[in-house]
RNA sequence: GGUCCGGUAGCUUAGUCGGUCAAAGCGCUCGACUCAUAAUCGAAGGAUCGUGGGUUCAAGUCCCACCCGGACCA
């Protein structure tokens, strides 16, 4: 059994979580789920950064202790990933002491190996608090950061710790030379290039003003302790979880996929195999950068808000129908949009007209014409159309050449229509009628129930739980969870007994013109 | 402001090296069927390929400028 360990990104804990948390965490958890069924040993991590001057300020505004302030954004974080049905196997915090401890473990493992790595430096700028980072005048609009023009700039200088980033520049071009696989989509890694082309600049590890944060382990030459910045404390977190710096870690470590968003291609591609290099530990052996889900076509980030109830949106259809639009209209490896009008568009052709009234329908004759127990008949060669489509999912899937979850789901989608000509071409309610025929008939509705247990596993990482509902009312025996892909070109439905219940997928309620 | 990516039917997108490339799904319209969640199947309509120039026998497909959207720029 091949061990997977897949990891997001941990989110801010600053709000609440949005849209855009919810695609990356889908996602992950597709893969993770998809995996699952090809009998790998998966260990999906999530988790929450929650250090930072903005959780202070913002915890200090609410008057609660930033540890306090942060439990709550846990909590919910953690909420909607139940809700979500997000089957992650550990959830990381940033403040947990076994980080901190790996955080500092690991500074002191890059100084004593590369003692030349870190540095002291004074910097004097312009620093706005909204970024937590130092602008250039090229930045500077009016005053004011180009990102948050209602936070006065201040100007400060101070000493800090810097981590000799540019020395890694060689190491990184041989990286993704060697490695063209290393940051994907291909859009990502050129954009990686052209940015090692211009050339590095070193990064500062501390910052002075930082005390909710990890203590950086190595103190100031005046004797000062400053915090541990956000990428030498956030980053090492894949690795902590593992156990890191104790013994055992890397029984997990390395991870095989960081699943991240588009605007921190550079900090996972960059920084951290350069820190990591510096530590002398083994990097993760891919970085897949997402992109961004748009609301409406309007822009949708966290500094304008959230303009999308998450929950409202999951309880529309349930989170079932969620994860399956969120992930059909947003290709995985780029930008897309989402909209209600869309939502509902896609829940009613895809879920409720195409594969929904499917299972209806066939389960239904099932009943109707052999009692309600799949006959035993020979696959019709018919139903070999579906072995192209079968495989294009798992090109899709399984990641060798990128993680196109849309993909996946078209390649379903592909199926579940042919399975509907099918059933228009071969009329077995004609057929039904002429005792003549009763094994074209038997053989139509075998090959129909196979077909739709078949997309049933392969739409379960995307639809946990309404997949195994089909699956019972289909009469599968256990559950679509304890499926495997290798055994389901095998599938044999003979003597399954259905059930047709309620719709899985009811068809939205006509706006009511009240 | 700098770097980079994108702008193709109402919507979401395919379109390799320039020459049947204007394509698919959804939506809309018409026809068929009745097993089914007024679902399904078939057919048709629908795009000056962001704008303006240029290169070429030939350009969504290459070059330049501009407009719009996005990501990044300790």
């Amino acid at each position: 059994m091949s061990r997977f360990y897949l990891t997001t990104a941990i989110d801010y804990a600053n709000g609440d979580p949005h849209l855009g948390h919810a695609l990356e965490k889908i996602g992950a958890d597709v893969i993770a789920r998809y995996r699952r069924l090809c009998g790998d040993d998966v260990h999906l991590l999530i988790g929450m950064d929650e250090h930072g001057q903005k959780v202070q300020q913002t915890a200090a505004k609410d008057g609660v202790a930033p540890q306090a302030f942060t439990d709550t954004i846990a909590a919910r974080f953690q909420a909607t990933w139940a809700k979500l049905g997000i089957s992650y196997d550990q959830f990381i915090r940033t403040t947990e002491v076994h980080h901190k401890a790996g955080v500092q473990a690991l500074i002191r493992m890059i100084a004593e190996r590369n003692p030349d790595d870190f540095y002291e430096r004074s910097y004097t700028g312009m620093y706005c608090v909204g970024c937590e980072a130092f602008k250039q005048d090229a930045d500077i609009v009016d005053g004011t950061c180009v990102l948050h023009p209602t936070r006065v700039l201040e100007e400060v200088e101070e000493r800090n710790w810097f981590f000799r980033l540019s020395k890694y520049q060689p190491f990184l071009q041989e990286l993704l030379a060697s490695h063209p696989t290393f940051i994907e989509p291909e859009s990502r890694r050129n954009e990686i290039l052209g940015l090692l082309n211009q050339g590095l600049d070193d990064i500062s590890a501390s910052r002075a003003r930082l005390d909710w944060a990890v203590p950086f382990p190595l103190p100031l030459s005046n004797g000062e302790t400053q915090g541990t910045y956000v990428w030498f404390d956030a980053l090492p977190s894949y690795l902590t979880a593992t156990g890191f710096p104790d013994a055992g870690f890397d029984a997990r470590w390395p991870a095989d996929l960081h699943i991240i968003g588009k605007d921190i291609t550079r900090f996972h591609v960059v920084i951290w195999p350069a820190m990591l290099q510096a530590a002398g530990l083994p990097l993760p052996r891919q970085v897949w950068a997402h992109g961004f889900v748009q609301l409406g076509g309007e822009r949708f980030s966290k500094s304008a808000g959230v303009k999308l109830d998450l929950g409202e949106a999951i309880d529309r259809f349930g989170a079932d129908a969620f994860r399956y639009v969120l992930l059909r209209e947003v290709p995985f490896d780029g930008d897309g949009n989402f909209s209600w009008e869309r939502f509902e568009e896609r829940y009613t052709s895809d879920l409720a007209n195409a594969f929904g009234n499917l299972a209806s329908r066939a389960m239904a004759m099932v009943e109707k014409y052999c009692g309600g127990v799949v006959p035993a008949a020979a696959r019709p060669d018919a139903e070999r159309e579906d072995d192209a489509d079968v495989a294009a999912y798992h090109a899709a899937m399984h990641g060798e050449q990128g993680w196109l979850l849309h993909d996946g789901l078209s390649a379903v989608y592909r199926m579940t229509q042919r399975a509907n000509e099918y059933t228009a071409a071969t009329a077995p309610w004609t057929v039904a009628k002429d005792p003549s025929r009763r094994a074209d008939l038997e053989q139509i509705l075998a090959s129909l129930i196979r077909r739709i247990a078949t997309q049933t596993v392969l739409l379960a990482p995307f639809m946990p739980q309404k997949t195994e509902q089909v699956w019972a009312q289909l009469g599968g025996p256990g559950r679509v969870s304890a499926q495997r892909f290798d055994a389901l070109t095998a599938l044999d439905v003979t003597g399954w007994t259905v059930s047709k219940g309620e719709p899985l997928f009811p068809r939205p309620e006509p706006a009511k013109a009240s």
